[in-house]
DNA sequence: GATGAATGAGGTTTCATTCAT
DNA sequence: TATGAATGAAACCTCATTCAT
């Protein structure tokens, strides 16, 4: 057998345990980074053994996937409400402005898992695959909203996301503190703008 | 004389070296990554002995920020044609669509030192730092160069904010392969446009 | 009751499993080495739990010096058949090629199993004495066989261990493959020829 | 680079250290067995510090193959005198017993580096050729000294071949301690008696 | 200034054995 | 009897940094 064999647990205290793990490591990476973090205190965080941690998995890559997938999951659940009524036409505006500040939020309190598995994601195609497929669920599903309020579909995948990419700088500046506030305050006012007029603009096709 | 001390090459033969030394940390780094490269490596590409190193770098770390450095000053390099130039009113279009290719064209043929070194900048407040400056001067730039094309000053930096961070969404998307090379054709136009409307776009304070 | 009670099976399900995980150490052993085997894929192996195997053998060791049984009793019964009947004088060019060929075909089937029990036996004392007592009594038998076909009893152990190394160092040449085919049945030629005059050699005592 | 770099040591500090480590390994490897030992106790062993081990050798495992080199070279200088002369027609007897006796001497001066390395040459092929290798120069070398002496050269690879197998039977025998030093001098004569009749022999080529 | 050999702490992973259930 | 999760010591190897020459 090549690799080891590793235990799916399905009993509750070994759930409770792989589970432990992950939200232990979750916690350290953030605190310390994911490199800077060995195993031998994940396995005293979450009050094991180092030698069980490799029964629920392979090697510290893999925890650090479930703990990605833990903050997916976690991020995913934060936009849930907001994404889950229907909206009308006019609504756009006030939807935009929810969203943005449940990125901001969110990302605001966690600024360090935020940067370290950002981080990870840009020197880890694996972990970047898995904040590309969120992604793309989040904007499904914003595009499903839209195109159920009757906003135009041409082009619109291409607004999203570069509507994504004006929150996610106001996001970036503002945690990153290269603006206060005060700014944040002066951008969002700008970007909401800014998103509403993109959604509803006509692109013109340009003639190359 | 305490141990610490850090050579400050001024002969010819030095600064040599400890460019050399930047030069071949710069495209280790981008090759395997800032943690999977070692000094060993290092010094045998500078062609250097590995003990030199550490008389011109405190430590593996002062390499880095050089290195950062190096990367960029090549960047600046880069937009330093298209925004020494005066333009007027009419060619914002045209600067935008400059820029954008500028940025794509730079991040596209070399993704690996863009990643690795935007990840470094997450990790890395000192790092993070450097890309904040190296940020603003080129938004300032941009900013002088609108304003003497007589664009309104009004959120004009907030504007340059959000524009920057479209253009690094479609950057982005594009180098990760999330979107291939239609896909980045269709969503340029939809950002130039986006861009052009942005900035000459009259931001309606909002009441709270 | 001390913990160190080894189970001496004697229901009927009891020496099953007892037997399975000597039949699947075996195996693994064989296929892996005995180093390279672990406890855990033993027990999967023989389809019982890591604990049971406790409950049988003392340790790891334990299980190896019944595995080493279990190969020394399938190699006596290979040689059964043509060790128990009478020979003649004159069958003695046969009973050597027999032999022989006997060793080779156990051998070559098992090479890994060879190889591995063989080193364990270098290795350790306890189980070198497992082959020498399996040696010894081949060579008795073999003696027996000898003397009641009236061959001369003088020297004759000491024939026989020269015999035996004859033997063995054929087997060895051609499971590790420092022969071919076509050597072997060269060598083969001459170990015949060469152990008959051998055993009806008239020793002369040398004058020290 | 995917291997390490592996220092060929030129200056004489340095080979004195690499053969430090190597004759340090030699005997822990004898006394404690080769998996027994740990490269902190090599290091140890030969003062030196762990680090520096692998800068003169990829792992673990390349040391054990210098380590063999190191006994296989042992090994050839103990033959050397006795095969470097010319011999007459009538010196067999004394040749055959003088390598006895040199083989004996040696093998019985360290049963366990002969036992570990046997051992281990079984459970590695990468060991087992260094091994066959020798074998084979010490065999040509015989070889050609009784070709010399006008000896038939046919059938003489096979006989010498089965000579060696009559050698290390007796050595084995002995330093296992399954006979005594009496039975050895017994079977000494036997053997020797056995592999000079075994050299004049004339094979009868059989028809299959 | 320059060399590159040397250091040694520290990291990940394995596995024989135990023990609560 | 039987289970299989849990233990934790120990192994190999790496590498930033130092220092004798």
């Amino acid at each position: 057998m090549p690799t080891n064999e590793i235990r799916i647990p399905k009993q509750k205290r070994s759930i409770e345990k792989k589970d432990a793990i992950i939200v232990a490591s979750y916690e350290l990476f953030c605190e310390k980074g994911y490199y800077k973090t060995n195993t031998a205190e994940i396995a005293k965080a979450a009050n094991v053994s180092t030698g069980i941690v490799y029964n629920y998995f392979h090697d510290k890559h893999d925890i650090l996937k479930e703990v990605i997938g833990l903050y997916i999951s976690r991020l995913e659940s934060e936009f849930r409400t907001t994404l889950s009524r229907q909206i009308q036409k006019e609504d756009l505006h006030n939807l935009v402005k929810e969203l943005l500040d449940a990125l901001i939020t969110s990302h605001t309190m966690n600024v360090s898992a935020h940067n370290e598995f950002m981080a990870l994601a840009l020197l880890d195609p694996e972990i970047q695959n898995y904040f590309v497929a969120f992604e793309a669920r989040l904007l499904a599903q914003i595009k499903e909203l839209l195109i159920s309020a009757e906003f135009s579909s041409c082009f619109l995948e291409e607004k999203l996301r570069i509507a994504f990419g004006i929150i996610e700088q106001l996001c970036h500046d503002y945690i990153q503190q290269i603006i206060d506030e005060a700014q944040l305050s002066r951008s969002k006012i700008v970007a909401v703008q800014a998103i509403t007029s993109l959604i509803e603009m006509d692109v013109e096709p340009e003639i190359k």
